[in-house]
DNA sequence: TGTACATCAGTGAACGCGCGTTCACTGATGTAC
DNA sequence: TGTACATCAGTGAACGCGCGTTCACTGATGTAC
């Protein structure tokens, strides 16, 4: 049963890309090695042709969903869209192929080096991405703003989906895009133009 | 080796606290029931004389973690104060004594009906204490204000446990801090005195 | 109050299942001539 | 270019371990007289 090793490195990127999704679905222990395989169209036994562990293959899947994270974020150039789409229904119920952040973010504390460094680097990332998207201010305001920016939403999208009831769910999400979003639009603010924090 | 009444209703105490605790720390699939009898001073056996299920003594857990945390927040009486303290490094290294909401959040939405329940009822208290809080504004405002600071605050401690690098802890739970306290104290601010979000 | 028996909280061995991992095997691919 | 052999990606059975759950048993507690 060989395959060409032009398919061995195509199967081995699916392995990963599956992992990736059921892991931010499922959580890193909600999916075994053999549903991971056979989600790629493979058998278990093979997995271990590709990867050293399990552990390893959570470090490699982890590291890719945040970097396509980061390529679809490049798109935007308005932080106020980024922020609109990451607090969107479609992404609250789509944990499969969303924010890894957001769906893994709590599990990852307890993962070992290999994923807690691929997330920081890919915090650090972000911070210095919403830093740039932010217009007003000085540097270091402007820093600030991107931290609780994606803390912000971080938070929002994590208690929207935890929640039981969908009301309550859409509640937060559009009382957080107004509040995250890049731009005020409201009549009658008190800081209307300003970013959320921002008082430096 | 029988016991007293009272003496097996404080093991089952004991051990619905003990669990709390492991489970904020090690997520629920990160610890067994063997694990959480030794932790409560018994052995596994007994168990099932206490609970129908492990999923059952979750729920209960659960629920007891967000009792106590509201219990403690009672105490507070500005806002500020409260998310000082929420968004301590104290808080960020105690996962097992901390906020049940931050510590399993990603992990509720897999779990069963009863420990959804008991969060969504939770957080709904959560925001009408905190939009109680707030001072300033009409209602609908500071509803609005309560849900980004309980995102902004859960979100940011997340953020600073999930984080390899301390000084990125640091620096992003000192930024939320400042952000989503209810008092604003910065030399300079664009809109100083209103709380976050404040816009209407 | 004291005695005799029933109850039942807790014990520890055992069961069954799923999961991570290993391994002998297969047969198509790659390579040497 | 064609043939013969070596390689090795993938298969599926098997192993060992841990975990949730069950159960026969123990002996202190609770209760009836």
């Amino acid at each position: 049963m060989r395959v060409s090793r032009e398919q061995a490195a195509e199967n081995r990127q699916r392995i990963v890309e599956t992992a990736s999704r059921m892991f931010r679905e499922h959580g890193f222990d909600g999916v075994g090695v053999d549903a991971i395989m056979n989600g790629a169209g493979l058998t278990h036994g093979g997995f271990y042709g590709h990867f050293r562990s399990k552990d390893d293959l959570a470090a490699e899947a982890m590291t890719r969903a945040l970097e396509r994270s980061v390529e679809k974020q490049r798109r935007y150039t308005k932080l106020n869209d980024l922020v609109s789409d990451y607090l969107s229904g479609q992404h609250c119920a789509n944990r499969a192929r969303g924010c890894a952040l957001a769906a893994l973010a709590a599990d990852i504390v307890r993962e070992g080096e290999g994923v807690r460094g691929a997330l920081t680097t890919y915090v650090r990332g972000q911070l210095d991405r919403f830093t740039c998207l932010l217009r007003n201010g000085a540097a270091a305001s402007r820093r600030r703003r991107a931290i609780t920016t994606l803390a912000g939403m971080v938070g929002a999208l994590t208690l929207a989906r935890a929640v039981d009831d969908p009301a309550l769910s859409e509640e937060i999400l559009t009382a957080a895009r107004e509040a995250f979003g890049g731009t005020r639009r409201a009549a009658g603010s008190t800081n209307g133009g300003t970013q959320l924090g921002d008082r430096h």
